[in-house]
DNA sequence: TCGACAACTTACTAACTAATAAGTAATCTC
DNA sequence: GAGATTACTTATTAGTTAGTAAGTTGTCGA
């Protein structure tokens, strides 16, 4: 009522965006059934069926928010796709890392592979082609890793992205309650069972 | 209608047990915001009143469910107390392999960890109690057992500890979705990083 | 300046949720 | 066999949920 600015000025597709935003954190912190279009709204001043025009139905909004993890996280591996696979596996933990700086927020696919069965199909759906990718890039970065020299680990990458995964994936969840620094302890265990020695490395 | 037989019989405590085993059938399967008193009655064929009778809340029937499996757990590595390490850390793995089996069921801490914002707050200490005492177990153990001789692992063991509890816990969601054989390759990797190896091997 | 469209709000519904109160029937106790 | 207790059911509530329909307002192109 004061003034007509402040809103949308300058980028149009601003409340889309927002709500996905919003939507992303409330679902890494209580799970997909742990928040509701009231909670989006109220917090973006808006109503809830404002929410409702942009995502029609919850697996509408379910199935975009995993979409928009995907698609990052695609992104994000064609850029490391030329590096050390050290270095891809680095940015692949601190991926994750940032999620527990950002306020004790867990994996997205974490949290809704937990309560797989309690979401829409749709969401299992995309949630199931996501950790497939993940999985996928994880052993081929192992296997190429292995291969140049740069990793030395035992047993096949199959089974070596499995424990990364689930360890990253798990480590997030439980840093929650045993604290964040349980997290760099194994991402540390990690590094060693890589056979790649990281003291002053950053990514 | 037909006959007053078929209900309540022989044993006493039918109600109670019943719906606590459906509740954690339940929980493991759809995490705690993914199931409600009008899902565990109608399973049990009684009214949903019938089970604030013997839980008034969810966050009373919450607490129980935690409780119960922190005394399985406690129970269980008191048994386990004696033997070898690495039968020990078999049976800590066979115990959530056997979640997998049961209908493709993951680790009641870890669903609770995944959405522990959503939950009651007597929940969540009773998670968190629960998580540190298999958790610090779990040092214990790999302490003692590197001690020994019998295990051979690099690092220090607190980090271990969190790397197999969250592998553990990680591997049985992703299982979900990868396939149940994922588990099991992250068993075999375990093993290997702790320097033992189990080929037929039972517990 | 007209109308079409985008981005909402207001107003509503039906279903589900946890929770409570009051009643009932069987059983156990004295 | 009277009274209390246990283990429920019936009935109801207030709040929350996803979802819809019908309006309102601003903007933009012709």
């Amino acid at each position: 009522m004061v003034s007509s600015r402040e809103r949308k000025v300058a980028s149009k597709p601003d409340t889309r965006e927002e709500i996905l935003r919003t939507a992303s954190r409330l679902l890494q912190l209580n799970g997909f059934n742990g928040f509701s279009y009231g909670h989006i709204a109220k917090e973006l001043g808006v109503k809830s069926a404002a929410v409702h025009y942009h995502f029609p139905s919850k697996a509408a909004l379910g199935v975009a928010l995993v979409d928009r993890f995907r698609t990052r996280y695609r992104l994000w591996m064609e850029d490391a796709a030329g590096l050390p696979a050290a270095d891809q596996l680095s940015g692949y933990v601190a991926i994750h890392r940032r999620f527990l700086e950002r306020g004790a927020r867990v994996c997205p696919g974490g949290v809704l592979q937990a309560e797989l069965y309690a979401v829409p199909e749709e969401v299992q759906a995309s949630v199931t082609q996501m950790a497939q990718e993940v999985h996928d890039w994880l052993v081929e970065v192992l296997t190429a890793g292995r291969a140049s020299g740069e990793l030395t680990f035992e047993g096949p990458p199959e089974a070596m992205a499995t424990v990364v995964g689930a360890t990253v994936q798990g480590a997030l969840q439980m840093a929650r309650i045993l604290g964040a620094e349980q997290f760099d302890l194994a991402e540390a265990q990690l590094w060693r069972f890589l056979g790649v020695s990281r003291e002053l490395t950053k990514s």
